[in-house]
RNA sequence: GCGGAUAUGGUGAAAUUGGUAGACAUGCUAGACUUAGGAUCUAGUGCCGUGAGGCGUGUGGGUUCGAGUCCCUCUAUCCGCACCA
């Protein structure tokens, strides 16, 4: 019988799922492993083969656990709500549920085919009431808490409201944006809604007016990870700010947990980085300026004051002599205050053009120094010298303080705008020349600064910052970049807040009411007025309606992904979003895989997430993913024709600098191996139908190709159905692999996908005879087989512990090949290469696991063979004999030689004495087992 | 500008601790076989050279008996961040 892929793989399918083979059950005597992917959003198109790429990859490693003797979690589940299935709603008018539900049936059909060991019965879908129920409780969790700078975790609000009433807020030691203090008498006397505002401000996720990355064509806000380049990721729109309510998450509060926390994971550094990067941390301390002269000022508790501070951040305190100006962003609070008369228009003026560029114009335009003297001074606080008050777009109202002290000897940006405005730069560095550019590194000698003198920086900075903070001016201090993320979406295909409204002020929905379902609407658009389109359900369609509105807005897409990981353990529970004796058998995921494109969204918010719920005790760990790898973006390859300009005629490729010449994507299915299907090509268009064709010489058309990202509208997507179609899923999952290292981005390429095949029934013919019979031995296995076997089971291991899955496929043809050589059909020999094989091709292993007599009972839960060194023990090894490092020649030895006898032999060989050329050798290294290297 | 990654035959790639560079596969050349099959088998295939031999892992240097691998320099490509004070 043939190797006949089409019968062997529908038939293990089959019996995998009857049998549900691959049920993952917490009670269990083996220790836990959990293999996760990066759940898929189930778009329209279906899967191409960049796909399955990390889920073949992790199932070969769930499969490699197993035989290994772990319990194993290998779920999977959709990332449901999403823009796509809403923007096909608003233009057909189809509910997006159906769309999402066509879409999820067609991607576990597509999944299916390729013979996943998945744990189907633990399916998640974010976007099912019975999940995002649990999405909706998290919520209400971190509304109901703030974070406390001094337990350094999360604490309950009632805990805070407590203090408050006790003590005001003196003594609270909080990540807030309340910048006032309160007495507990002045607290207990606030109305209900100044109480709301002040909580507001604690909260882990709060309600505020803040200034959001609005995308008018998409009618909704972004979060700073969906905006690439300045435009929207998805579309490509442009993207503007404006002040919004809206639902944040407190995410800074989480920065130096976020942080640290990174340190212990198993990831690669680029990705640590670029989380390090986006949290951007900086070490400094913040100093006040008093601005010279008397201002009327009234503060909010009602006091008169006549001075006016300006508060800046530093990471260089030490520079601090260095100071020759201020400059405050155009937005900064205080810029009217302290303008002078002389000077109102002018910065009237500069404010109003810097507002009017965007925040893409204004990158644009880093090279160009703008900016406008307020003519106020600042006094400086050690020398109590005038120092002139700027105003400059270079400096960002949104980072640090808005105010920057400006040092141009030590920060080329002051620097730049000190020479452009002819503004004093001081020199506070001993023996360095800033008369060409700013001494920027962070060593040196301090000098001209007072008590600074002599100081290097890092002990000048640590003296600074203590006189600052005796003169009771500023603090160290330490900013991060990391912004609170907005939770805010204007959509309707998202999780609803358990949210309503009473007299303007927001309050929880009880748990008892939830989930909050999505209500039906008449149409996926906001309303007239501008609210996003749950503003049009009636009050009816609500499941649950309290005070005089529900919460319009949606939750954003990582809503759902922040936890879905968690929800595996123990997805049907109703009364917990995960049991915590289950979380804790189950613990973090062992090992995740997913696209590194997720570093600053998912990856983070699930930290996030995950720490809060470990702050509030509900899971016993802070980390989600413990290991993590990402694969590399599978490319397509795109082939072009080209047509001549305003011609129905088309020119092959060598040919076309003849012409003017346009190129279209044609369709990969028309084109093989370069050579375009004419007659294909003809009926594929009614436009193409009388199409004209220059051809090469030899009558063919050759297209132009080009690698880009597999995408419908390029016509360059493979789908892996056609593939299992035509060679079998073992045959696409072990090319896959074969194609190159895991992490590696690479085009996609079906050129070798025959010898993988190849293989499969060249192993497929060590089972048969030429009858294409059974025919195995049961003989004593030869010593070469053995040695085969034992080298392969070597390799194999030491290749899936390290991940390196393309050189296992290689491993496996080098067995097949040397099996095929020896005539070796023997039973226990080929019983321990197909449980080898089983993790890359499933199917096959079943079938042949059966031929060799195991009638019930599937080989998932075999025992992985084990490797025998003795058996690889040589009594002779050929050793490369070099001279002068070059390698000229071979001489067999026994192994057991002392590094002294084999140079004795060595030096008596005739062929190394020829290379010797009759002279005595300098030096002679020997490696016993290895190499013997003759220096001339 | 800052940070990270990558660079090896015609092609995808291998070489885990410094120790035979190019395994495995594909492509190509020549041949065999045939049930004409994306089959199988044999031989060859880094470059230059008829040959002996020489040269070869992006560039230039260094360390070493020995470097794709370690150190320094430069270049190219890709990714992330970016007036972040």
């Amino acid at each position: 019988m043939e190797y006949n892929f089409r019968e062997i793989e529908p038939k293990w399918r089959k019996i995998w799922a009857d049998e549900k083979t691959f049920k993952a059950e917490e009670n269990s005597a083996k220790p836990k492993y959990y293999v996760l992917d990066m759940f898929p959003y189930p778009s329209g198109a279906g899967l191409h083969v960049g796909h399955p790429l990390g889920y073949i990859a992790s199932d070969i490693y769930a499969r490699y656990k197993r035989l290994q003797g772990f319990n194993v979690l290998h779920p999977m589940g959709y990332d449901s709500f999403g823009l796509p299935a809403e923007q096909y709603a608003i233009q057909t008018g189809q509910h997006p549920a159906i769309t999402t539900a066509e879409n999820v049936e067609r991607y576990r059909d597509q999944l299916d085919k390729i013979g996943f060991s998945f744990d189907w019965d633990r399916e998640v879908r974010t976007s099912s009431p019975e999940y995002y129920k649990w999405t909706q409780w998290i919520f209400k969790q971190l509304f109901d808490c703030y974070y406390d700078n001094t337990t350094n975790k999360a604490e309950r609000i009632s805990k805070l409201i407590a203090e408050f009433e006790e003590n005001g807020n003196a003594k609270v030691n909080a990540c807030s944006d309340c910048e006032t203090l309160f007495t507990a008498a002045e607290w207990n006397a606030f109305n209900e809604k100044e109480q709301d505002t002040i909580l507001q401000a604690y909260r882990l996720t709060f309600l505020a007016d803040s200034w959001v990355n609005w995308c008018p064509a998409l009618g909704t806000v972004l979060a700073n990870d969906e905006i690439v380049n300045g435009v929207s990721e998805r579309g490509g729109h442009p993207v503007e700010q404006k002040l919004m309510r809206q639902w944040s998450m407190r995410i800074k509060a989480y920065a130096e947990r976020l942080l640290t926390g990174l340190d212990g994971l198993d990831w690669t550094e680029s990705i640590k980085d670029i989380q390090r990067n986006w949290i951007g941390k900086s070490v400094g301390s913040s100093i006040q300026f008093k601005v010279d002269g008397q201002f009327e000022l009234t503060t909010q508790g009602g006091n008169i004051e006549n001075d006016i501070y300006i508060e800046v951040f530093t990471t260089r305190p030490d520079t601090i002599f260095g100071v020759s100006f201020m400059v405050l962003a155009p937005e900064h609070d205080l810029v009217d205050q302290i303008t002078t008369p002389e000077f109102t228009t002018q910065i009237a003026d500069y404010k109003k053009s810097a507002s009017l560029k965007s925040a893409r114009d204004r990158e644009a335009d880093v090279k160009n120094i703008s900016g406008q003297n307020t003519g106020a001074f600042a006094i400086h606080p050690f020398t109590g010298e005038k120092i002139q008050i700027w105003i400059g777009d270079y400096v960002l109202v949104s980072y640090g303080t808005g105010a920057v002290m400006s040092v141009p000897c030590g920060d080329q940006r002051d620097y730049d705008f000190a020479k452009h405005f002819g503004i004093e730069i001081k020199n506070i560095f001993e023996n360095v020349d800033v008369s060409e550019a700013a001494h920027t590194e962070k060593a040196g000698t301090i000098a001209n600064s007072g008590f600074l003198n002599g100081l290097e920086v890092k002990a000048a900075m640590k003296k600074a910052i203590e006189a600052i903070e005796a003169k009771g001016i500023g603090t160290g201090k330490t900013n991060y970049r990391l912004r609170d993320a907005v939770f805010s979406r204007q959509r309707y295909w998202g999780e609803p807040f358990p949210v309503f409204y009473k007299d303007g002020l927001p309050h929880l929905v009880e748990d008892k009411f939830l989930p909050i379902t999505l209500p039906e609407v008449d149409k996926y658009l906001p309303t007239e007025d501008g609210a996003p389109p749950l503003a049009r359900a009636e009050k009816s369609a609500w499941n649950h309606f309290e005070g005089d509105h529900m919460e319009f807005n949606t939750m954003p897409g990582w809503a759902g992904s922040s936890w879905y990981f968690l929800r595996y353990m123990d997805p049907k529970n109703e009364s917990e979003f995960v049991n915590r004796k289950k979380a804790d058998y189950w613990k973090q995921v062992d090992l995740y895989i997913g696209g590194s494109e997720h570093a600053t969204g998912h990856l983070l918010y699930a930290r996030f997430w995950t720490k809060f719920l470990y702050d509030q005790g509900f899971i016993g760990f802070d980390e989600p993913f413990q290991k993590m790898i990402n694969q590399g973006m599978i490319l397509g390859r795109s082939s072009f024709v080209f047509r001549v300009n305003n011609e129905n005629k088309f020119v092959s490729n060598s040919l076309k600098s003849q012409y003017n010449v346009t190129p279209l994507h044609t369709d990969i299915s028309l084109v093989d191996n370069d050579k375009l299907d004419i007659e294909a090509f003809k009926n594929s268009r009614e436009e193409f139908k009388n199409a004209e064709f220059i051809c090469e010489e030899n009558g063919d058309y050759i297209c132009g190709s080009e690698i880009e990202k597999m995408s419908k509208s390029k016509y360059n997507v493979q789908t892996p159905d056609e593939l299992v179609e035509k060679f079998g899923a073992d045959t696409l999952r072990m090319y896959e692999m074969f194609l190159g290292p895991l992490e590696q981005f690479k085009p996609w390429d079906t050129k070798g996908i025959n010898g993988v095949h190849n293989f499969l029934r060249k192993l497929w013919r060590l089972f048969h005879d030429a009858d294409g019979n059974v025919s195995l031995s049961t003989d004593e296995p030869s010593k070469d087989a053995l040695k085969t076997l034992h080298r392969t089971i070597k390799k194999l291991t030491d290749d899936l512990d390290r991940f390196s899955f393309n050189t296992g496929v290689s491993n496996f043809m080098i067995c097949v090949n040397e099996l095929t050589e020896q005539k070796c059909n023997n039973k226990a020999i080929l019983t321990d290469l197909v449980v080898l094989l089983s993790p890359y091709a499933p199917h096959i292993s079943e079938e042949l696991w059966e031929k060799l007599g195991h009638k019930k009972g599937t080989i998932s839960y075999a025992h992985f063979p084990q490797f025998d060194e003795s058996l690889l023990v040589e009594a002779n090894h050929a050793y490369p004999i070099s001279f002068n490092g070059k390698m000229r020649l071979k001489i067999e030895l026994p192994m057991s030689l002392s590094s002294k006898e084999v140079e004795e032999a060595v030096l008596a060989n005739a062929d190394a004495q020829k290379w010797l050329e009759g002279n005595a050798p300098k030096k002679v290294i020997v490696v016993p087992g290895k190499i013997v290297n003759i220096v001339m």
